[in-house]
DNA sequence: GGTGAAAAACATAGGGT
DNA sequence: ACCCTATGTTTTTCACC
């Protein structure tokens, strides 16, 4: 949880994460080298992990994006799937979820053959049967967090 | 898709968002002046669409994210639900699909309480019935996509 | 598209309150 | 924790190839 100034701070890298120290210190009321250290410790606390420029997956090939649920064969630990999975670069995101169904990945690939050899890849690499949902459209995504004080 | 060039520089950017052109041009073999325009452009064409600090949602308080998967109830057109649901800014995403169900969302909140309230918004403002996956753990997520040139 | 150089803006470190 | 100042870097623009 972040105090008021900081909470300013995330969000608005969040939204811009090349804003400069120059506008955050505007926005905020501070000097700039109190913004620069308050930065600073967010980044060290892992409030903030890094920075990304956002790129737009159609404008690069990677056309096709899809949720690939998994489902152990036999009933072995998939405490490491991760690890195993962690490879594939086309797995983009990979949440371990309560329900009938043990992982959700989240993958971008460029072609259905493409993704028809990624399923096979997960498949033979962690041991599971997979659930595949194709995305048809992404009306939005990567919104910044709502980052409230306190 | 992208020459060769432009492909180092946007995957550069989507692993270190705030990597200076200074040092963009020495990675590439151009001038500073070049790779700042050929950037440009790349902001231009829509290939960057932004620039964004990774926020660590647990340390902000978000330690609950799930998918929510949305059925129209009745059978109404489910095409602007996307507008309908962009002011629930807990909706992190939102991801028409083909499958059983219409849209999945992506969703960010504080505790099990602010789920349901927020579930309640969904179905109330777009007439869907709901089906949640509580995520548990996220072994990784936001990697930047593999950029091949050509 | 590309270069190089100059001006303006910015980042960063140090010392003081 | 914050501010201010000084220094080095980076961004940005522009004239030219």
């Amino acid at each position: 949880m972040l105090e008021e100034i900081d909470a300013k701070i995330a969000a608005a890298l969040a939204e811009d994460g090349r804003c400069s120290y120059t506008d955050l210190a505007e926005r905020v009321g501070l000097s700039v080298s109190a913004v620069h250290q308050r930065v600073r410790r967010l980044e060290q606390r892992g409030v903030i992990r890094g920075y990304a420029a956002r790129i737009d997956g159609e404008q690069i090939g990677l056309s096709l994006t899809a949720f690939v649920s998994l489902t152990p064969i036999d009933a072995a630990a998939p405490d490491d799937y991760p690890k195993l999975l962690a490879h594939l670069q086309q797995i983009e995101a990979c949440h371990s979820v309560a329900g009938v169904e043990s992982y959700i990945l989240k993958v971008r690939v460029t072609s259905p053959a493409a993704l028809e050899a990624l399923l096979g890849e997960i498949r033979a690499t962690a041991n599971v049967s997979t659930r595949t949902t194709v995305v048809l459209s992404t009306p939005f995504e990567d919104r910044p967090p709502v980052i409230h004080p306190s």
